[in-house]
DNA sequence: CCCTTCTTTGAAAACGTTGCCAACCTTCGA
DNA sequence: TCGAAGGTTGGCAACGTTTTCAAAGAAGGG
């Protein structure tokens, strides 16, 4: 095959009859061209397929048109959907989306410091990366505007929900219905408690505190397993439990895993709860708590356009968006006097 | 802030006391730069966070060093794991990944015609795309090279498994348990079927005929729902199956979701087979077809990388990757003389 | 009818690299 | 001692845009 010879810009010139000049500004809407010209020329430009390399007019731009998104993982349901909010937020307003994961943050050091960003990218977003005050430093020095998304960082701009206040309605919801022996069941990776974790924990511990009822915490690995995991221990405990809130769906589909496996009813023997709504929590038929993942992904995607476009000032650095309760079929009042021993 | 001044080239070259010519021969790995002087301009280089602009050189080079990928969705689990495999590969090869989520096969129109790819990027992955003779020919428009991942197409570079064979293994593990009335699911898009649903039902029919089985096939919509849905009207048909194979896990689960609220027991009334090994499948304790997923990612952008730096002839032009039936508990021998009827 | 003011256009200088070519400096063989 | 060969280096012209500046033309007021 030949070389795929694109055409150029003077190309375009040629054919509509005009100069390079008028050409760069028609195509790229500028004022100043008069309409009938402007016409001629995107005739021309549509004729010839002709397409402006970026990698030339971002080097008398500054711009790229392009952000990049840093991910931990790509296989979770979060991270799926917050990337699809970004990706269509950021087609919209002509943006390319870059994607890297960066597992550890051993990784994510050697990344930014290795700075292949750095030039190359108009903003980053830092999707839920879990990062302490030394490692946001870090990312500063990159030299781009960073968007913190699903991440509440001070002074920085971040997309986030209110953690606690959503943990401890949940908590409350169990409260309610007449739960007082209610576990919690935290996280940890290998890193360590991310800060949703901990924000999440808060909201029990508060809720539980102003209930007067005693807080029982187990952690576990994060996921599936890790549910599992503590539900068994929760199983064997002096006086179980008649509720469970797990910290995220992945959690509680292994507490659910378990306490199925064991026969129990629920919400007859054990009430669950978990946190995201993701897919499974549906299949499940599980309360939990819904986090608008789509949305944060466009809002972050906007606040970089912005930043990039707008320049400095910018209203809204943080946006907390609106969480929702959704109660299913996983939980209902304790039955009266017995625990899991149904 | 002020301006976010990047260091050029030239800072570099003056600070290590060569030519700009040099410091571009050394960065790049060029030969024929004396390894102290080499050593000196890396130094030079790194101390003052210089990052080449990939737009300048890719004007000169013609190479953008970005592979775009093309996928449907981004939130189902398999996507997440394909790219999770190509962004591994590309960040090795040094290479980005950008990721474009094109719906429909309107919006792939559009995409392609307005091109902007084009010129920006240096291959295209078409993830899952299922596209037809004349929308590869389309796609062919965009005048890059381009690497199908899990779609098989002829004379094209693609990374696929065989889906007719692995459907047929699935099926023969159910003929050999006993099960003669299998039930087949198969899921249909809004646009139509996929050449994997496609491949994955001949598959099922060789066997039922090469075991002188009558086949059964129900079509429904893709995901839980229309397992759920393809369930509910087996329940209630004149000799219900004693086995379901569902073209994929997420169809699956919406069969087992049924069965379960029916109180049938898995194996025990039905024996339930489903496609692709992802998460969900370990927690049903299903008995699936496993396809390396990660790993044809990782082909893929192997295969898109070696086109670009290879130039033009590449032997593995297709690569088939292999199957894994993965045996668990939902599926059995069929109980003697009944069918859902227990 | 001339002069000012806008609008529209074209010419040319960046932007930050790479690649070609010529110049230089060694080293070695004759 | 000189020439040739090989290994390093620097100069300069691209690459395809955008942007500034000045020129040309149209419109409008006196």
């Amino acid at each position: 095959m030949a070389a795929p010879e694109h055409p150029r810009m003077s190309d375009v010139a040629e054919r509509a009859g005009v100069s390079l000049s008028t050409v760069s500004r028609a195509l790229r809407g500028a004022s100043g061209v008069a309409p009938k010209v402007r016409a001629e020329i995107e005739n021309a430009a549509a004729e010839l397929g002709y397409v402006v390399s970026r990698g030339a007019s971002s080097l008398v731009t500054g711009r790229t048109g392009r952000v990049a998104v840093l991910v931990p993982f790509l296989q979770p349901w979060f991270f799926g959907v917050a990337l699809a909010g970004m990706n269509t937020t950021l087609r919209d307003a002509g943006r390319d989306m870059l994607v890297y994961q960066v597992g550890d943050v051993g990784e994510l050091d050697d990344y930014i410091h290795s700075l292949p960003l750095r030039r190359n990218v108009d903003a980053v977003i830092a999707l839920a990366l879990d990062l302490d005050e030394r490692e946001i430093a870090r990312l500063d020095e990159i030299g781009l505007p960073v968007v913190f998304c699903s991440q509440r960082v001070k002074g920085r701009r971040s997309i986030f929900i209110d953690n606690t206040a959503a943990a401890a309605e949940a908590t409350r919801h169990l409260l309610n219905l007449g739960h007082t022996r209610i576990a919690y069941i935290q996280s940890k990776d290998q890193t360590g408690f991310s800060w949703d974790s901990r924000d999440r924990l808060k909201g029990y511990q508060q809720a539980m505190a102003d209930a007067g009822a005693e807080p029982l915490v187990l952690t576990e690995r994060s996921g599936r397993e890790g549910g599992a995991r503590a539900m068994g221990k929760l199983m064997s405990v002096e006086r179980p439990p008649t509720a469970v809130f797990a910290e995220s769906d992945d959690v509680a589909s292994g507490v659910l895993q378990v306490v199925r496996r064991s026969r129990l009813a629920v919400p007859g023997a054990v009430s669950v709860i978990g946190f995201d709504d993701n897919d499974l929590a549906a299949l499940f038929d599980l309360t939990t708590v819904s986090q608008p993942v789509q949305e944060m992904g466009e809002h972050a995607a906007r606040l970089a356009v912005d930043l990039v476009d707008g320049g400095a000032a910018q209203s809204d650095h943080h946006v907390r968006l609106e969480t929702a309760f959704v109660v299913r079929h996983s939980t209902g009042p304790p039955r009266e006097n017995m625990g899991l021993h149904g």
